[in-house]
DNA sequence: CGATTGAAGTTTAGTACTAAACTTTAAAGA
DNA sequence: TCTTTAAAGTTTAGTACTAAACTTCAATCG
């Protein structure tokens, strides 16, 4: 299916440019993007988010809070996320980067094909969402 | 990008159903299928259309061939890959159930967005190929 | 020939990820 | 109040994947 071809081909070179860029790999730009963009969340709400397991989190965190990217803040039984100043400086120096990347290469497409992509992946998304896997 | 997030979706419900009903992951499925299409093909051409490293092949084989479902024929400096009894039998069960759940997820959007679909991310996968990351 | 080169394959170290077992602790119920 | 339950987090074992070092061997060059 071609869809996964090209999302693994877009994933690769968005990994690669991070990497080289920012030390940074896909895994540790999710976690950093979206703990940046909402500073407190749980880590068991991350996981979700990031669709993916909290053990895989937990890892995650481990090797970022060393690097000082990332801060626990135990409160009651979970744990807050929050970035420290390291962390806010990637973070506003990754995002755009990278967003400014994803434009260019979606840049083949014209303007039609890009709302006919966005509108046909909103409607999988949903249907993938809504139903759980009927088998 | 919802591109990614679709794709990781779907990757992950075929894969707990080829694991539920076959024992497989993606990865086993994708060396099942690529072999199975064309038998005789040799480890690194393996690698390169599945678009990982012949480290990670070698270490596939190495455990399909454990569980009987490839054969490696060593041939010169290379080796030659061909389905055992049990994986042509793999083969013929799992490639046909695995497109039709393909298909049904497909079936919420219309002939057309499927039609638009398929050549927008073709004509997204020829530019990602053809034009090497420009920085 | 024998040495060099380079392609194919293997191995190793390290990260990512999952599933599942385990730990901790807040909250609900007897 | 004490026990039970269940959610959040951690840990563990196992697979997938990469990059890079290493091995093997065919082909080429001296």
């Amino acid at each position: 299916m071609r869809l996964l071809r090209v999302a693994q081909r877009v994933e690769r070179e968005l990994g690669t440019r991070l990497k080289e860029r920012w030390g940074l790999n896909n895994a540790q730009f999710d976690v950093l993007a979206r703990v940046g963009a909402a500073e407190g969340i749980v880590q068991q709400r991350l996981a979700d988010s990031l669709l993916v397991t909290k053990g895989n989190v937990a890892q995650l965190l481990d090797r970022m809070e060393k690097r000082g990217l990332i801060e626990r803040r135990p409160e009651g039984r979970t744990n807050r996320l929050y970035l420290t100043e390291e962390g806010r400086y990637l973070f506003a120096e990754v995002v755009p980067g990278h967003e400014s990347l994803i434009d260019e290469r979606l840049s083949v497409l014209s303007k039609e094909e890009q709302r006919q992509l966005s509108a046909i992946l909103r409607k999988l998304d949903r249907s993938l969402y809504g139903e759980p896997p009927a088998g």
